[in-house]
DNA sequence: GCTATCATTCCACTTGGTGGAACATAGTCA
DNA sequence: TGACTATGTTCCACCAAGTGGAATGATAGC
């Protein structure tokens, strides 16, 4: 943090506020959250009432006591899903980064494309730029394919017919390798290779995929770039509890 | 909300600042939260420290940019797994109250204990009166048996050998017959049954209890009473996807 | 080396945020 | 049934917390 700052005392005392809220304290009465933060009960009620309004607290009707809100819930889930899965990872991406100096990413499905959700780029001046946030169609490029795979397959059928650039054949060929490659389908003169990761439950729930300029995946190295994505994916899913 | 008051509008721009975050915005540059929120940039720097400070918002060390924090997936599992447990079973809850007019309380294991999370009155004048946050041994009493009872082993043995009230022999006849009665065990002169609630894997995380002043528990209507918490249990267990 | 952009720090200004007091409501007890 | 207590709401005078513009620093790109 900024040396020279000091944090907002109003915010610090909203935060105050969510913190009261335990495992065994979920509904706590106005009185008992101001004696918790040690305010006075008009400016307890003034904080509360602007955590309430936002849905990051909500009142029992019955009881008019509070309790954590559904945005709490909603902020959660994303932080859960995506954060744990991006820093479980990271380690991992770095590692093979590091073997090739090549870019690596991390993609999720959602809303019928997919969305980079992580990545660590090369640092030699030609390279495939990808940014957080970046979203692409899964019918296209390696990472697509592999989320395109593992849906369920009446979705995967409905998105095929809107684009049938991928067969169920090569679908069915990269669930038995366990990979696929992509030879500058999104972009002329880019390869990637990319790879499933599965959870505890083994579900896939996202795909690793190493990417850069074609001409420094030709030759006799590109099978052994393609095992080291495998295993990098598989390191991540065993770490995430596979 | 109170009618009089306006929401404390720091803390609001700290709310703005974590909505930027969506799932195809994960990761934020600093000048890209003050644009979305519309504020100068020395403004956004310093609410962003204090939630950062706060571990609500972390900044990623190599790209400069922010994310949600690690205090975001505390609380958002705090919200998601007891309060949408406590939603669903409420109704249910409300409706048994209903018909007898005494006292349902709802209960998870927390800590080798059991902890009520959400309860439901009599407005009877002779009642048992529960509340939210109440902490008890699972040793005793009606819900805690059925909390003890689905137990790993070794864990409820350890319990049983420091308090052997309660029998591997009963707790498995509960696990038979699906409920357990507890006459006077904590408080003299009440009565309570209790019965399992199961999630979608059928795992039992909580124990629905009704109890009340036993002179209104005796008679023929007791086992009517049983059948009519072991159903409650089941449309719970129904409604969270078993 | 220069430029543009992003981020940090500083500080004068003002109004947002404060808490005490008054008031309202509900529950308890003799 | 009235007095008392506890909880919660509303009001408002006061002041310092919070603000944003300006200056400065850092970094990347050309």
């Amino acid at each position: 943090m900024p040396t020279s700052d000091t944090p907002v005392r109003s915010i610090e005392r909203a935060l105050d506020i969510m913190d009261c809220f335990q495992p065994d304290r979920l509904e706590l009465s106005l009185t008992e959250i101001a004696t918790g933060i040690e305010l006075a009960m008009s400016t307890t009620s003034r904080i509360v009432a602007t955590l309430e309004k936002r849905h990051y607290l909500s009142r029992n009707p019955d009881t008019q006591r509070y309790s954590l809100g559904s945005r709490i819930s909603q902020i959660g889930a994303l932080g859960l899903s995506n954060m744990d899965l991006r820093r479980v990872a990271l380690p991992f991406m770095k590692e093979l980064n590091a073997l090739y100096n090549e870019g690596v990413s991390l993609y999720i499905e959602r809303d019928n494309e997919r969305i980079c959700i992580e990545r660590v780029e090369s640092t030699l001046p030609l390279r495939r730029v990808i940014n957080v946030g970046d979203r692409h169609p899964l019918t296209r490029g390696a990472a697509g394919r592999v989320l395109l795979a593992y849906m369920p397959a009446d979705r995967r059928q409905a998105l095929l017919s809107e684009d049938p650039f991928t067969t169920e054949e090569s679908l069915a060929e990269l669930r038995h390798g366990g990979y696929t490659v992509s030879l500058g389908e999104r972009e002329e003169g880019v390869t990637s290779i990319a790879a499933p990761i599965q959870d505890a439950q083994c579900a896939v729930i996202a795909a690793l995929s190493m990417s850069g300029p074609s001409v420094r995946f030709e030759g006799s190295g590109f099978s052994d770039k393609i095992a080291k994505v495998k295993r990098c994916a598989e390191l991540i899913s065993n770490a995430l509890g596979r």
